[in-house]
DNA sequence: AAAAAAATTAAACAAACGTTTAATTTAAAC
DNA sequence: GTTTAAATTAAACGTTTGTTTAATTTTTTT
């Protein structure tokens, strides 16, 4: 795998910024030299072109999401709580990533780009797995429906997630939330305290 | 208003398709010329300009999008049979409008251009209203919590279900849809029973 | 049938795009 | 301190972009 030099780093960054903001095709090359401070040619010297540096923001940051979740299956707490801090985590980290996500999601949807995403796949089948395991324990304990959604828990954090983000203005005026720390307050405790219960009441009998 | 003549809304129709696969930025006039069968110039002909034709995508989808739901509350069911009737009809116009909500939706995450949509904002804070009232209705029937987090219903509702329209590759697989039709059906059926289930778990104490 | 209006066309426009070049500056190696 | 490699630059490349022009065809009106 090739490593990114200081460089390199700081024009993903920056980057990924502009594309999560203006979409692939809303971003020049012009506009990411003059965020970035750097000359036009340089992405073309560092990345070989704006499709490679866009393969390059989504490899950079999606190898960086595996883990995480793992050690959730170890902790000797019950079904009902893994769940809960499984949409805790996973919350934490689409707000952290959101960036990254909103590229790759409009990349998915968008297919101009021949960007392969079997990566990001195989990322959200591992969290599905994961999340079985977690829901078949909870129907051991006898807590869960036998029949049980899992395949909607993910979109459902996910997708309520996004909905609230990108009409963050019409969501802070609804809710009364002022200021940038206080909406991300809302979404790490209030909201994914919702989400959470929600799933839950899904999942119990 | 301005009406539009068959042409237009041909153009209108083809277009809102591009727009929402390869989005605004990424479809160039010459390919809505040649998917349109028509002349580059007859877009400025006939719009003035191609932002002005993605203003005229919106104001045209969304001018039907008023009532539909407002004969709902009139309606000789119980509160939760509403909200469930509410989910269905919902997820129903989201799915046959999918393009228009695509558009929309990149196009206020991506600040590029300076439509405005506050008649969009205002059909989410209808919705919103009836939904309250709806609530309110269970609320004093006795079967709905006192704290309902009805902000939530409409996001949880759209979110996912583009969470799943975007990745329908991923969840065909994972669900065993095999063609349109049966994630057609799923989607109307299946899917919309599941949210509403969801939902009502929120709401019910 | 003649005149007026509307629709359609091919060609050209300047501006912006991603990318490459070749020259120059900076840094590293010896 | 000289040589070699890497980084950076301004300028130019050929395309593609959205839009406009002016000429032509089609349709409508009288």
């Amino acid at each position: 795998m090739t490593e990114y030099n200081p460089k390199q780093i700081e024009i993903i960054s920056i980057t990924e910024k502009l594309f999560a903001e203006k979409g692939f095709d809303g971003t020049s090359i012009r506009e990411i030299a003059k965020a970035a401070d750097i000359n036009v040619a340089m992405v073309s010297y560092y990345f070989g072109s704006k499709e490679k540096l866009l393969d390059a923001i989504i490899l950079y940051r999606l190898s960086s999401f595996r883990l995480m979740l793992e050690n959730l299956q170890a902790e000797n707490i019950t079904a009902k709580e893994k769940v809960s801090k499984f949409v805790a985590i996973y919350i934490k980290r689409i707000y952290e990533n959101r960036d990254i996500y909103q590229i790759l999601h409009y990349e998915i949807v968008n297919q101009n780009r021949t960007s392969n995403f079997p990566a990001f796949s195989e990322i959200k089948k591992n969290n599905l797995k994961l999340l079985e395991e977690i829901i078949q324990e909870g129907q051991k304990e006898g807590v869960f429906k036998q029949n049980c959604k899992s395949v909607l828990i993910p979109p459902i954090a996910i997708g309520a997630f996004f909905q609230i983000y990108n009409n963050k203005k019409f969501y802070q005026e609804l809710i009364g939330l002022q200021d940038e720390i206080s909406f991300e307050n809302y979404i790490l405790n209030e909201f994914t305290n919702d989400i959470s219960n929600v799933i839950l009441g899904m999942l119990i009998q």
